[in-house]
DNA sequence: GCAAAAAGTGACCGCTCGTTCTCCTGTATT
DNA sequence: AATACAGGAGAACGAGCGGTCACTTTTTGC
């Protein structure tokens, strides 16, 4: 119980910057969470906001190794069936991975305070998943699954709908299912109306 | 300057709590920015936290009269470019009236603090617009503008692109122009996939 | 024109915040 | 066994917070 201290302390800070904010969270509450008292803290960061930066630096780098790089694109799928599958996995993973709604939740709360957090939001929000579409829809055109039209624009019209409703599962988790079909319906009405 | 300082309280409570979040705004500061003393705001709101009640129950009235009734519905285009006409009207007017955004901002920040503020959320950011144009695309459906397809699933598919470059807006204001043209471009292309 | 109520002032209170300081303890190194 | 050191404990700090109070000024109603 001391050697892992700071990924523990940055742990419970992602948890609570992203459920009470930054101005919200006091230093005794997060360490006496991890059965420390608040001073022992500053024997692994300097002041509150250093364990900002170390978390931001954590979610920059975590969102460049899984979405950033080109070579861990999905494979382009063989059918309309196989990109609603794709597309579901996805998001069932981005639902329901705790680490993943904290980043989105603290992301949301902070874009206005934070540059930093600024950027990586619209990352996470807009044009990640839509980089991530577009050669995957330019691709099923090659293969004649899709009619021919602009992959880029085809790939905004299906992410931000997506992400419409996981923002709203990330509000209202009661409503998780039902956002989950939501989001299947769409996926496939998607197809219906684009295919070749 | 006495009788509408409450009034001016909330607006000023508005701006300060859409910038820096309820618990990033300090009384002190909130006050002096009206030329008033701390102590002053006392007369018109018992605590913050009232402030912050009645600035909810003021965005949930405001929302109702605006966009809530039935009867405020704009009517039914009779043209494509009609549409896109009101379509770009809207936006204009909600990413430029510096109340809407601020209250947008705020609903962002403070959604998972408060339930109210949660609720709004989901009707500004998704159902809102969403049930506005379901009966719009119906009636252009009936006119043989549109073709025959599920209204509710059109107005998802097109309201929640739009809402999304919307909160690009917010979140990066020096992007606005080129989203403004996202907006015209993608609603151009929705009624070319959807026309008859 | 005057009394009463409303609005504004400035000093002050108790509390919590982030942070610092000194001391203690367990562990690893020589 | 002695030493060094990192990690934690606990008290204390100054500052800033939301909120109160007694008092003065302004506005209002008769």
């Amino acid at each position: 119980m001391a050697k892992d201290t700071k990924e523990r302390i940055l742990t419970a800070a992602l948890e609570m910057f992203s459920q009470k904010g930054y101005d919200g969270t006091n230093i005794r509450e997060l360490t006496s969470s991890l059965g420390l008292v608040k001073s022992a803290l500053y024997r692994h960061f300097g002041s509150k906001e250093e364990i900002w930066n170390a978390l931001l630096d954590e979610m920059i780098a975590y969102y460049g190794a899984r979405f950033g790089s080109p070579e861990r694109l999905p494979p382009v799928p063989d059918s309309p069936e196989e990109l609603v599958a794709l597309t579901m996995g996805l998001v069932d993973f981005t639902i329901h991975d705790e680490k993943v709604v904290m980043t989105r939740k603290l992301l949301t709360i902070e874009q206005f305070r934070d540059d930093r957090a600024r950027d990586l939001a619209t990352k996470h929000f807009l044009t990640g998943l839509r980089d991530m579409f577009t050669p995957l829809f330019a691709g099923m055109m090659d293969k004649g699954l899709l009619r021919r039209d602009d992959p880029g624009m085809l790939a905004f019209a299906y992410t931000a709908p997506i992400s419409a409703l996981i923002h709203l599962c990330d509000r209202e988790p009661e409503k998780t299912d039902e956002a989950m079909a939501q989001i299947e319906a769409f996926s496939h009405h998607f197809l219906e109306t684009y295919k070749a």
